[in-house]
DNA sequence: GAGTGGTCTAGACCACTGG
DNA sequence: CAGTGGTCTAGACCACTCC
C-alpha cells in the first residue's frame, strides 16, 4: 500500500495535477484520499522526498520538486550565468562575511599554516526564489587583499578577475551525501538531519596556487552532476 | 526527542559501541532503551539511514554503515584494484550478459542508430561481500566482436585492452540521486523507492570513439566522489 | 518456532504559519 | 485563530530470517 500510495502521487505530478506551483493538498485530505493513517501517509511521503520527487517545508506543506539544476564542480562559471542559461532565476544572499582564525582542516586544504586567519564568506544561494545552496568560501587574504570591502553579492570569480586580475585554474572537489550542518538549517529552511549534497572544492588560480576554498551545502534535491573532460 | 536519540546512536557509533561487525540490538530493545515507541524509533533510525550512517537489510537488522569508498567516475580504473588501494576486499558477479535490442536513448549515448542491438552485461559489486554497486554495461558489439565469450566477471578495461587492443579515453558522465530501479533491488538487498546514486558513464576509446556506457546504480551510502583535474 | 523488521491503525498534543 | 506539518503513544498483524 505505501509502494501503491508513492506511485499514485508520483503519477500525479507526471500528469501535471500536482506542480510546483502550489503546495500538495495537507496530509489530512491526503489520509482521506487514499484511506490510510497520517503515519502511513507520511510515510509514502518521505520516501518520494527521498529520492527528490517532492520536498517539504516545514509547518507549510508538500511541494513538487522543480527541475535540477545541471550543475558541473569543474567549471567555476558564473553562477547567475549558469543558472540563467538553464531558464531559472537566481538570487545570491551575504549571510556573514569577516576574516576569522579557521580550523586546522581549512588551513590545510588552502596550504596555510595550522591557525591562520582567513576570509570567511557565508552566502545562501536560491533558485526561483527556493533556496538551494549554503556555501562557505575561505578565501587566502594574503592573495586578495581588502576582499570584504567589495559587494560580496556579486561573483566572486568577476570580483577576483576584475580586482585583482586572477582566474581559475585546476579544480579539486569531493563530494559527499551528509547531514546537514546546523549553520546551514535555517537558511535552507530544512530540519535537523536532512541530508544535503556537501562539496568541497580547492581551487586554483591561471599559476596553480590555491587561492580558496568552498565549503558547498546542496538541497539533494536541486542539482544533477554533469561532468565531462 | 527524534534528535536526541539519533545523537545517542551516533555517539555509540563513534564510540565503537555499535560496529559494522554485527547488527545493532533490535528495535524492540532499543524502543526500551530509549523509553519510546517503535515508530518514534524507526523515524530516528531512517533520518540516519539517510544520511547513510546505519542501514538496514529488510528483516535481517540495522548495520553501521563501512567507511565509503572514494572514487573516482573519471578514472576508468580496475574496480578491484581501487578496492584494494583502499584496503578493502572486492567481488564481481554476472547477473546476465546478452546481445539485444536496446531502447532509443542508449542508441542515442553510443551514437548508434534507434533500434541497434548491442551487447549488455549486468553484473553486481560487492565491497567486503555488501552488495554496493548493481551496473549494466551497454557495448557497441561491432566494436567488440564475440565480448560475451570472455570471462566477464574480469575487469572489463583488461578484456578491451588484452583482446581488442583498445583504451578507455575520455569520459562523460552524469550522477543523479534517484529511485532503485526494480531490477537492482534484489541484487542490491534494498527495497523498492530506496533512494540510490545513478552514474551513468559514456566512455571514448583512444581514438575518441564512443565504446560503451554504463548504467551505475550505488548504495547512496557506500561512495564519495572525488575528481581533480 | 522464536525473533526480526515492515507495515498499519486510531487516536493525541504541540509549534508554527498565515490570514 | 484556524489549519498545517512534526512528533508521539500503544498497540497489532504479517513476511521473512535463522536456528
Amino acid at each position: 500500500m505505501l509502494a501503491q500510495i508513492g506511485q499514485k502521487i508520483m503519477a500525479l505530478v507526471q500528469q501535471g495535477v500536482f506542480t510546483p506551483a502550489k503546495p500538495l493538498p495537507s496530509e489530512r485530505v491526503l489520509c482521506e484520499q487514499f484511506s490510510v493513517t497520517r503515519i502511513t501517509l507520511r510515510e509514502a511521503l518521505g520516501q518520494l522526498a527521498s529520492q527528490g520527487i517532492i520536498y517539504s517545508e516545514p509547518r507549510r506543506g508538500w511541494f513538487v520538486s522543480p527541475p535540477r539544476l545541471v550543475y558541473n564542480p569543474l567549471k567555476r562559471s558564473h553562477f547567475h550565468t549558469m543558472i540563467k542559461e538553464q531558464g531559472r532565476t537566481s538570487q545570491t544572499e551575504v549571510i556573514e562575511a569577516r576574516q576569522l582564525t579557521v580550523i586546522n582542516s581549512i588551513c590545510k586544504s588552502l596550504g596555510l599554516p595550522v591557525g591562520s586567519s582567513v576570509y570567511c564568506v557565508r552566502r545562501l544561494r536560491r533558485i526561483d526564489e527556493r533556496p538551494v545552496l549554503y556555501v562557505e568560501h575561505y578565501i587566502n587574504p594574503a592573495i586578495f587583499p581588502a576582499l570584504l570591502q567589495n559587494d560580496l553579492t556579486q561573483s566572486l570569480t568577476d570580483i577576483y578577475h576584475a580586482n585583482y586580475n586572477i582566474h581559475y585554474g585546476r579544480v579539486r572537489f569531493t563530494m559527499i551525501p551528509v547531514a546537514i550542518p546546523t549553520q546551514a538549517i535555517s537558511a535552507l529552511k530544512l530540519s535537523a538531519g536532512s541530508p544535503v549534497l556537501s562539496i568541497i572544492r580547492v581551487n586554483r588560480d591561471q599559476n596553480n596556487r590555491i587561492i580558496d576554498c568552498d565549503y558547498e551545502y546542496w538541497r539533494h534535491d536541486a542539482i544533477q552532476i554533469d561532468v565531462e573532460i
